[in-house]
RNA sequence: GUGUCCGUAGCUCAGCUGGAUAGAGCAACGGCCUUCUAAGCCGUGGGUCGGGGGUUCGAAUCCCUUCGGGCACACCA
């Protein structure tokens, strides 16, 4: 079904037509004075000068055209030429009636695209850290809202496994225990099933051999070469770098599950290292690669560049492949593999350039299709209070288990004081709101800006929070169930409430249906812009209206039944929004809190 | 240096393709619980939208300029 919208401007260019104008300016938009009206047209100011006529003038004949249109309940021209609207009641409530009835509330899609939404990019060998959050709860967010509109979406983790780091962590390994057989050119067996190292040192070792390479170039050197080497295929290096995969990805999957972040694919950059051969062939074959100063690059610049960009590094003067090779690679992997129509990036911002080269040099090369859509969605740093990089008292990088489990503990305590529950429904509770009060804390924020991690505001019930917005949809819930227990229902399945809107019979109920009505709008935007933070700020929009109505309206005791089912219906429906927006968002509601 | 993003209330942030009196929350102050969760609701105070020009009937929004900040500028990822 068309938004709403969609469906007033229907009306409202007929009434322009009708009144002999251009229809294609009866666009009808939200009203920016609430208190004034609903929605508005600001097509008459836009006319005037094409008809040399008073824009007032012309806002009063269409509205004449408008004024017995059932839809409304009031159209009116004020100057110095807006046609202000209020929606009719009957209108409303059948719109949301018929929402009711649609599927996905009537939300229109386009013809299902194929998408994969490249998120997390950890390091294997290293502690999923606060860093990765924001690509983690983005991308997730990204990643449900497509998926929503129809489209076959995977979500690829794409792991660090494959560069420098790998290197570095081999080498350190080989000071540490030089005796271990994979370290033994000579040695033909097969490799211990058993990991030389545990998770916990794996995750020392690689730290430590990073600070020793920025101060020993011949430590960085041996690094470098043993990157090399594992990626020719050595045998102990790949046996060793197995182990690492292993200890370290059932470490990233159970850290990912704890933010409710599921991947399709554990994709990595060492997954596609067979196609770099050739690829990099066909690139020197097409004429785009050649050399310069020793090195493998692709010309990516335009002549509408604004500055200089760089070529694309494809292969290093000693060979080897880096960031951008994986990458490239990658693209060629997934139009083999997927063939998508478009490709998301969610990545920290500070790689846009990076991705810039991709980009262009996949196109230039024919690695990616002209018309598949790559996107980069660069989101900003996580900053703490101070406004500096979030780091721990000590200064030190923050490990993401513990900035979770800190939010875990702050959030049970709040449960506690406020309510007396036992300890361990009070513990699940907490886990269920303190993601909320994590994700909804970062989400609300627009993806490419720096934002503030302020862990008193978002463990607030206070305000816009994740909190708050569980409190309410707990409140509703807790409505629902007693009208339920009230009428004999025994369980919470909706399909025993009554569904049927009627006309509000305040302001606070209307205006808590015209938030309902405008949830294909707002998807629509958080689709096509990629901005998870427009479906936080709408139900945001609706607790508070919600709120407003609930302190107005006694439900459970209204003596009028089809009044009072009228009602139930209405909670019923917000709580679906809600719930399926906060889904979207990556995160539930418990049942109590 | 070049490019790019940003600058809105004391603080944290909204503000859709230009529209009417620039909005929330926090913090401050004042109300509202014998009634569906007060983790709520209502109210008060608080702004030259960094500065200056320009385009327009109309600018926080578009253009130019200036100041202040973040970030990026080929052999790390």
């Amino acid at each position: 079904m068309k938004t709403i919208i969609g469906q007033l401007s229907d009306i409202v260019s007929k009434g322009f037509a009708d009144a002999g104008y251009d229809s294609s300016y009866g666009k009808v938009g939200l009203s920016n004075r609430p208190d004034l009206c609903e929605f508005q047209c600001n097509g008459a100011m836009a006319l005037a000068k094409e008809y040399h006529k008073a824009p007032i003038a012309i806002a009063q004949e269409v509205c004449g055209k408008l004024s017995d249109d059932p839809a409304f309940s009031e159209i009116s021209a004020v100057n110095p030429g807006f046609l202000n609207i209020k929606v009719s009641d009957d209108f409303l409530a059948g719109y949301l009636n018929e929402m009711e009835q649609s599927d996905k509330y009537g939300l229109e899609c386009t013809a299902p695209r194929k998408i994969i939404v490249d998120y997390g990019g950890p390091n294997v060998a290293k502690p999923l850290h606060v860093g990765h959050l924001r690509a983690a709860i983005i991308g997730e967010s990204v990643k449900r809202i497509c998926r929503y509109f129809g489209n076959e979406v995977i979500g690829d983790v794409h792991l660090g496994d494959w560069g420098l780091q790998m290197g570095l962590i081999i080498t350190e390994l080989k000071q540490r225990k030089p005796y271990l057989e994979y370290f033994n050119d000579e040695y033909t067996g097969s490799y211990s099933a058993q990991p030389p190292f545990t998770l916990s040192e794996l995750e020392e070792i690689y730290p430590c051999a990073s600070a020793k390479s920025k101060e020993d170039e011949a430590y960085k050197e041996e690094a470098l070469e043993a990157t090399r080497q594992l990626q020719e295929g050595k045998r102990g290096y790949r046996a060793l770098w197995r182990h690492i995969m292993e200890v370290s990805v059932p470490d990233l999957k159970r850290n990912y599950r704890d933010l409710n972040v599921e991947f399709d694919w554990w994709k990595g950059e060492s997954s596609v290292d067979d196609l770099i051969g050739d690829m990099v062939d066909d690139m020197k074959d097409g004429g785009y690669a050649y050399e310069s100063e020793g090195a493998l690059v692709v010309d990516v610049a335009k002549e509408s560049d604004t500055k200089e960009i760089p070529p694309c590094m494809i292969l290093k003067s000693d060979g080897a492949a880096l960031y951008t090779t994986t990458d490239l690679a990658t693209l060629l992997d997934r139009k083999r593999t997927f063939n998508p129509d478009q490709v998301i990036y969610v990545v920290d911002k500070r790689q846009e350039m990076h991705f810039i080269q991709v980009f262009r040099c996949a196109k230039k090369c024919g690695i990616t299709d002209p018309d598949t859509k790559l996107d980069f969605l660069g989101f900003g740093t996580m900053n703490g209070k101070d406004g500096k990089p979030f780091k721990t008292r000590e200064g030190g990088v923050m490990r993401l288990e513990t900035l979770i489990a800190d939010i875990r503990e702050t959030m049970l305590h709040k449960i506690m004081e406020n309510h007396e529950t036992n300890p361990e429904e009070a513990r699940k509770t907490a886990e269920v709101v303190a993601l909320a009060a994590i994700k909804y804390g970062d989400l609300s924020n627009q993806a490419t800006k720096d934002y503030i991690f302020d862990t008193d505001k978002f463990t607030s019930f206070e305000g816009n929070t994740g909190p708050y917005i569980l409190y309410t949809i707990v409140r509703i819930k807790s409505i629902l169930n007693k009208y339920n227990e009230a009428a004999g229902g025994k369980t919470s399945d909706d399909k025993g409430l009554p569904n049927a809107l009627r006309s509000p019979s305040n302001e606070y109920e209307k205006a808590l249906m015209l938030d309902l009505a405008k949830f294909s709008q707002v998807l629509h935007s958080a689709y096509e812009e990629i901005a998870p933070h427009r479906i936080c700020a709408y139900i945001y929009e609706i607790c508070n209206d919600f709120n407003r109505f609930y302190h107005e309206t006694r439900i459970l005791a209204e003596e009028d039944a089809v009044r009072k089912d009228g009602w139930i219906a209405l909670l019923l429906l917000t709580r679906r929004i809600l719930e399926t927006c906060i889904d979207l968002l990556g995160f539930t509601a418990p049942e109590k809190m």
